[in-house]
DNA sequence: GGAGGATTGAAACACGTGTTTGAATCATCC
DNA sequence: GGATGATTCAAACACGTGTTTCAATCCTCC
């Protein structure tokens, strides 16, 4: 029969069964390869479990993944509740500030961030098997949320909502860009390194420096509060 | 024998011969299917050629991939020259906001923009051909540096090539966002739309409309153009 | 200890892929 | 007109994929 409850907790340190131990090796696998040039073998091989261990555990790779996907969003919630606009007093400014530093982190660390990277996969070529709409519903529109709460704290009132959403726009598209551009930002470093490039001088840095969060947080939230300062209400929404 | 040259034009009105239809065909399946999930064959069915075609005029399917991206790369800035800060005595800002206009055009119109396509397939998942290698070369380079250009012409003297680096990258992420998000906002909106979620008003117009290029250009300008003047060249820089 | 269900294992299946092959067709020029 | 070389075509090849099969093994509980 086949079992069904995620594992729902981290890898214990001892061993784990190959239900769990697959998991593990989804994440890794599914992450960097994406669904489709991920192969079953490959997985079961880090696993150290025969090819058919994904079929009777999970009933196929489309389930596999959605379980991947899942354990994912839950450990990083669970690891890192997302700032929100508290009753706490803390000025919208401040909060802010966090939840751009917390997204970054979400996109960036823990292993090169898992969830990031499966949720940026998923957003540039979605996968046929509509995980993406779960994706969107249970992920993404939460963390959309709660920035627009944030956001609607630092915006003047009478804002319409695709006026807001301009700017909620703005402020993720910022952050996502050091995820969605990561490889392209590397081979223009490299390109910069190396030198083979005639002149221009001004290319120089071009690419990635081994990133600070703080500072490209710093940077994000100044930038966007300054951009946020912007909103003009007077604009007609259709 | 194998011809070598590269068609340079668009496609006349008549009959092409079998080479240039299968970049056509190319063009479209690769940039809506990536290059492992489009099959050599289907591209060939497209373009009314045989399976061995592609083998035939291109000795394999990655090297038709990279005439793709040649002729995409060709037609972009042919058609549409990057706006630049020249001679002309325009202000900074006006340069950006073209500059703006001109990048989210690359990216979402035209087709759909198969050069933005394809480029930001390569950026969320590098093909194992050295594509992005060429393609960050001959296209990215050039429309950071003119998009530098004009940057440092907005902000303050004295600034490192880090900090230039981060308002470049804020600025280029606002606009790749409507890019590499097209797919997550459609899921978004339809989840908004179809009402399917409990409650939260607040999660209304979130997906995309149809969106107003200039609208969008003039937003990301006025905001970009608020957070460059945050720049302050006191912050150290390593 | 032994029965019975859960789990593993090696092998095979059916299919889709990129590529190759060699004959058939077409166009061109002497 | 006929030979030559470029191009097309149908078929096959070699390989990798997800999935299935069914016997062998492990574990648990009576």
């Amino acid at each position: 029969m086949h079992p069904e409850a995620p594992s729902d907790t981290e890898p214990a340190a001892g061993m784990l069964d190959t239900r769990d131990r697959l998991i593990e090796a989804g994440i890794e696998i599914f992450a960097d390869r994406g669904f489709a040039d991920a192969s079953v073998r490959s997985i079961c091989a880090r696993a150290d479990a025969n090819a058919a261990a994904v079929n009777y555990h999970f009933r196929n790779k489309a389930n596999l993944y959605a379980e991947v996907l899942a354990t994912c969003h839950l450990r990083a919630v669970r690891r890192r509740p997302m700032p929100r606009l508290d009753a706490t007093g803390e000025p919208p400014q401040k909060v802010l500030r966090r939840w751009i530093r917390w997204f970054l982190e979400l996109l960036l660390v823990d292993g090169s961030g898992p969830l990031g990277r499966l949720m940026a996969r998923e957003m540039a070529d979605p996968t046929p098997t509509r995980a993406l709409e779960t994706l969107a519903e249970r992920s993404m529109l939460p963390m959309l949320n709660g920035l627009r709460e944030t956001l609607m704290a630092l915006l003047p009132g009478g804002l319409g909502p695709v006026q807001v959403q301009l700017f909620l726009h703005s402020v993720v598209g910022q952050c996502l860009f050091y995820r969605h551009a990561q490889p392209a930002l590397e081979r223009l470093h490299r390109l910069h390194r190396d030198g083979s490039l005639p002149g221009d001088p001004r290319a120089a840095a071009l690419g990635v420096a081994p990133y600070d969060l703080d500072r490209l947080a710093d940077h994000i939230a100044t930038f966007s509060l300054a951009g946020l300062a912007t909103a003009d209400p007077a604009g007609a929404e259709p």
